[in-house]
DNA sequence: TCATAAATGTTCGATTATGTTCAATTATGT
DNA sequence: ACATAATTGAACATAATCGAACATTTATGA
């Protein structure tokens, strides 16, 4: 196994089991503690993990940042499942607000069936997708680019949503309360979605069961502001419960 | 077997297995070890794959699903040199505004090298590029994204501009001649280039030889707005000689 | 606080991968 | 056809990875 190929290992692993021991790992992988313990001191100086004496713990229990690329093979086949039944949701001619995310980037790729779309995301990747691969108009908000998610941020990107009024927003999170609703890491990346809300008809969350009974720093809204949540069918039942209590609309796929 | 099949085999190989050592497909391909390195260090530096010690992995699947312009590599080593010359004229810690197109995002690879930027685009597919391999600050204006070239267009995009004050611009062109100046083909890339120029202290047009002796619908400006303007040595002897004779200064790579 | 077991870091060496250089061969251009 | 350039392989020097042994540090409970 090539040296890079492990890491991604252990990033994986991590990512599934929030943390880990250097002993396990050794095991798992068949490589000595000594290069567990290097390959976390990598992940440590590129801010990916925090090491702990016996093992390591991912950046930010609660809500990971990890770059585009590790997060896009994820659950993959959950946010594939989520996505098309987002997009059944989109009639011709609509116009439409995609968050930044992984989740919205499949639902891109489903979009692309549709027609005359209007499109405003604050994901590049997402923007580039589709202006070459459909001949929607896609608006982007401009701004400052956060190099972990390749989305924009920032004042100016409130304020250009400011002037969007959308028939269809779909919102993603990374943590996902019935309590505290949906939370971010930061507060900037809170203010574009609550933005992205306010100017949208329709509102609809979307985040597969990994990201539920999760609490992140900044709080946008409570899940009742959405329409319908699309999630897949791994979520917890007791907050399925909860959440067909409190009246929202759950979809499960 | 031609080099360029060998290394498309080498993609696709890539493309299932996501990874391979030198050793696997130096006996696949057969040929040395030392070819399937080099083949690497050319897909790394094309940014297809990441290079570790055994072998490569691919990069981001989603960069790859991005159409492929053909645009881009025509005339690819005179635009790198073209591109190395321009970087050279950037300080760590300036801002730097970078026009839409392949000549500029050859030079954003180049400026990785800088440290403390502050880059300032119009180009979707650049601010993708510096955002994920450096730490540099990126703005982008935001707006329509035109679907041939991934960039931002309208007044959205000037209007930001009009906040900005940079060091230094590095300005395209498809069309540039002695007396008619740099022209685009249409009034909205025009203006974009104007306000790129209007907000910037020091000016570069960037231009590989074929693009002179071109005039196209919309006049941008004259040549003697530029401070320099770097061209590759194919460069015509008379077009080099009434450039100089207008007193600008003019450098061939 | 101190003892103790466990985890960690350091250093070294074996192994393996890599880069450099040069020569031979094959394309390419004039 | 000839000169020139590009590609590839071979040999060697260099560099990186990983494991092992041992000294050091840390966590924890008596």
């Amino acid at each position: 196994m090539l040296q890079i190929e492990r890491r991604q290992m252990i990033i994986q692993y991590l990512e599934e089991h929030s943390s880990a021991t250097v002993e396990e790992l050794s095991t798992k992988l068949k490589v000595t503690p000594m290069t567990i313990r290097r390959d976390f001191q990598y992940l440590e100086d590129n801010n990916i993990a925090t090491r702990t004496f016996g093992g390591a713990v991912l950046n930010s229990k609660l809500i990971t940042e990890i770059p585009y690329e590790n997060k896009s093979l994820i659950n993959i086949d959950k946010k594939k499942r989520i996505a098309e039944q987002a997009a059944s949701l989109v009639q011709n001619g609509q116009i439409v607000i995609l968050d930044a995310g992984t989740t919205n980037m499949e639902i891109a790729k489903f979009l692309t069936k549709k027609q005359n779309l209007i499109v405003v995301t604050t994901d590049l990747k997402i923007a580039i997708y589709l202006s070459s691969s459909t001949d929607f108009e896609i608006l982007c908000t401009g701004g400052s680019v956060q190099n972990t998610t390749s989305s924009f941020l920032g004042s100016h990107a409130v304020e250009f949503l400011k002037n969007i009024n959308a028939d269809i927003s779909f919102i993603g999170s990374s943590s996902v309360d019935v309590e505290h609703g949906i939370t971010t890491p930061s507060p900037s990346k809170a203010d574009i979605k609550k933005q992205m809300i306010k100017c949208s008809n329709k509102r609809i969350l979307v985040a597969d069961s990994s990201k539920f009974q999760k609490i992140g720093f900044i709080k946008v809204c409570n899940l009742n502001e959405f329409h319908k949540i699309i999630t897949d069918d791994d979520l917890d039942k007791n907050t399925i419960k909860e959440i067909r209590n409190n009246n929202i609309k759950l979809i499960l796929v």
